[in-house]
DNA sequence: TCGATATCGAACACTTTGTTCCATATAATT
DNA sequence: AATTATATGGAACAAAGTGTTCGATATCGA
């Protein structure tokens, strides 16, 4: 990609992500991104269709740093996936999370979380079935898979969201010890 | 309430619930809204200064219906708090919910259940707080309270979440008894 | 019946969106 | 270094939506 696209890129990403951390999605306007930007109007079009898919093209390109499992993902974060016992795969991203990779953070505790947690439980099942022979066996009898996986990914998030309201208190091994006991 | 007020409201409420059934919150505007329920622009208005305080109003009208315990509510609900063994509050809240009371599925299953599933987890948590003890003998140990309180409300959310997806196959029983295994 | 008030409908200023145009600046190529 | 290709900036634009105002009309409660 051009060096000049990879920069007005950059400085939409990081606009629009001092903008949600200060204010509601739906209350960002187009004009307000790009002053902060220093973009034109032409530009941030040439760049996103609709503010809409610069929302999703930010998810997409923080969760997928985290989470993604292709080849360049799988090797960079192999000890997420292979290394480690698998239960310790939700310790490493509470770890990460504290760790604000990406300033993720920033954008869990803000007013939108609901729209980058739902990112964020997607890209979780997707992980779980990965490891999902690891929790087949704590699994209830008589419990359909996809109920479980869901139950799962939806813990996690959860347990975040409890913890990011509560002000971050708890060490991730804690956290983590918290995820398990409930499971 | 004057008549012509609560025709007014019924009515914008109504055709707000239509559109959010068929498209998503943000794409919905106060024209269509004052079309479909034939009501002019300035009546909008006076009766609801934003679109936001119309779905927020809304919600409270329907959540409150279901949980709150004010008198009249304590008295219309009463089984649900008091006479019945506290582990099938939730079993009656599915059955609540199968028969779509109030519409309230037409609204958990559009594009926005995000912000109704806010609405009811608020409302969840109160109740849960309600029944604490019948909960507090099965919380793991060395588990903050506020931790497995918040874990138990969104577990229901996300089991109902998960049904609605899924089509809503299985019975208020089943999905109990699903709620109840992992928990 | 009568006074109060809710509604209608049109008009209004204002904001935001997304597009188009062209001159300019920067990158890639030779 | 010269040249070609392309990304940017900035202004202007139409279209759509928001929220307000006003006077005439219809409906309510007493």
């Amino acid at each position: 990609m051009d060096r000049r696209q990879r920069k007005t890129r950059e400085g939409i990403f990081n606009a629009f992500c001092e903008l949600l951390s200060k204010k509601h999605y739906t209350q960002i306007t187009v004009g307000e991104i790009i002053e902060r930007s220093d973009v034109g109007r032409a530009t941030f079009y040439a760049h996103f269709e609709t503010k809409d898919f610069l929302l999703k093209e930010l998810c997409e390109e923080l969760f997928c740093h985290v989470f993604d499992a292709t080849e360049e993902g799988a090797e960079k974060h192999r000890h997420i996936f292979e290394c480690e016992a698998p239960s310790s795969v939700f310790l490493h991203l509470f770890q990460h999370l504290q760790k604000n990779d990406r300033n993720i953070l920033r954008l869990l505790t803000c007013e939108n979380n609901e729209l980058f947690l739902a990112y964020f439980k997607e890209n979780l099942k997707k992980l779980v079935k990965k490891v999902f022979p690891t929790f087949a066996k704590s699994k209830p009898t008589d419990l359909p898979d996809s109920f479980w996986v869901n139950h799962i990914a939806a813990t996690f998030v959860e347990t975040v969201k409890w913890w990011v309201d509560n002000g971050m208190q708890e060490s991730p091994e804690m956290l983590a010890d918290y995820f398990n006991k409930v499971l």
